[in-house]
DNA sequence: CTGAATCCGTTGCGATACTG
DNA sequence: CAGTATCGCAACGGATTCAG
């Protein structure tokens, strides 16, 4: 640490003293979904070496960011009160990211944590609020991910159920919620393949999650 | 840049391989100050290794956060559009952060660009809003700042001036801004030491510069 | 089978020296 | 003053092995 501190005093340099290290903020990004796993962290993060997810865990453990608590027989990692203060910092932080995206490279894969934060990165409450209550399930590639908002509340979870809207799309979907491609264009190209349910529901979808260049 | 990115396809992920590198986000801490010439640069991130100054600068201009511009004969780096929108970033980070800062270890020290950071992420508009317009000169070591507040609106340059009330401090100006050391206290206990001014002034610059835990 | 620890090759970083 | 070059080392990446 002493090699690998950067010899400021300050309320930056402190945070990046704790979870500045590489990977730190990705294990962050996923435990804000819920308490995970370590194989489900492993999973989540596909090209983190373990010993790297063992070595931050310890690290962000020892730093009162997060810690393990014993679930029904397993340990699950789960973030602490200050842990998840960290929520406006990723937010701003994927919100800035996003608007730098382009297609995605041939190895980038969608991890239904990942989406999950990239909706709650995009979701507008004070529109959603305006509209109404509405869930969508949406299915990219292997990931099926039942998005509930109501009112200017939005509810994420794994998994399928009853939903206003089906929809699969890939990464695509992004540029609908960059708000290049309209929602009846982006059904029109193929974009967006409507499962069931009425397909105009999804400018509601746009207007929802929607982040402006 | 193949085997150190994440191969994840998501806002997070793409802001963590523009911004994710050692020093990078320091950096453009810096530059959120204002524009600022290579060597101001090095001396304001005091560990930082040259090669490494160099590095990141190509690196961040070639993502488009940062630019290359000619001021007056000589070069000096400034932030894009883009790179300015990192501001809400930088300061959730930072609020993050100072919640956590303990006291200064031996080899800490305060620049005049992280300590004007520093002021504005705990800098409250509404309630300055509320209070009277007010010119601070601070002494923080060897470096001087001049902050001026004017309802809502703060600013901060380097150097001395006019001002309602002059008052030299430590890192221990730290625990007066989170709360943990009452104004009188801190001017009694020498932890603040008033230059000029009425003492009762640095009530309100409490007040103004706040952090809750 | 999950949750790591170990080993080793590679890369990025830290420190210092050097150059236009 | 604004970088570039060099070198040792610590951290990372990948694979394998080990413990509960």
């Amino acid at each position: 640490m002493a090699a690998r501190d950067y010899g400021q005093y300050s309320g930056i340099t402190q945070a990046m003293e704790i979870v500045g290290e590489r990977w730190a903020l990705l294990i962050v990004r996923d435990l804000l979904v819920g308490p995970r796993r370590y194989g489900e962290l492993a999973a989540g993060l596909p090209r983190i070496p373990t010993n790297i997810l063992a070595a931050r865990l310890k690290e962000l453990q020892a730093a009162g960011v997060i810690r393990r608590a014993p679930r029904s027989r397993v340990i699950v990692y789960e973030l602490t009160p200050y842990g998840r203060e960290l929520e406006p910092v990723i937010l701003a932080l994927g919100a800035w990211g996003f608007k730098a995206m382009g297609d995605p490279r041939e190895e980038q894969i969608i991890t239904p944590d990942s989406m999950t934060m990239d909706l709650r990165t995009t979701f507008r409450p004070d529109v959603a609020a305006t509209l109404p209550a509405t869930a969508y399930a949406a299915h990219f590639g292997s990931t099926e991910l039942l998005i509930r908002v109501d009112g200017p509340s939005l509810d994420v979870r794994r998994g399928d159920g009853a939903a206003d809207l089906a929809f699969a799309s890939g990464p695509g979907i992004r540029r609908l919620i960059a708000g290049e491609l309209a929602p009846d264009r982006a059904i029109e190209s193929g974009v967006v393949q409507v499962l069931s349910g009425q397909g105009n529901l999804l400018h509601r979808f746009a207007d929802t999650f929607h982040l402006a260049a």
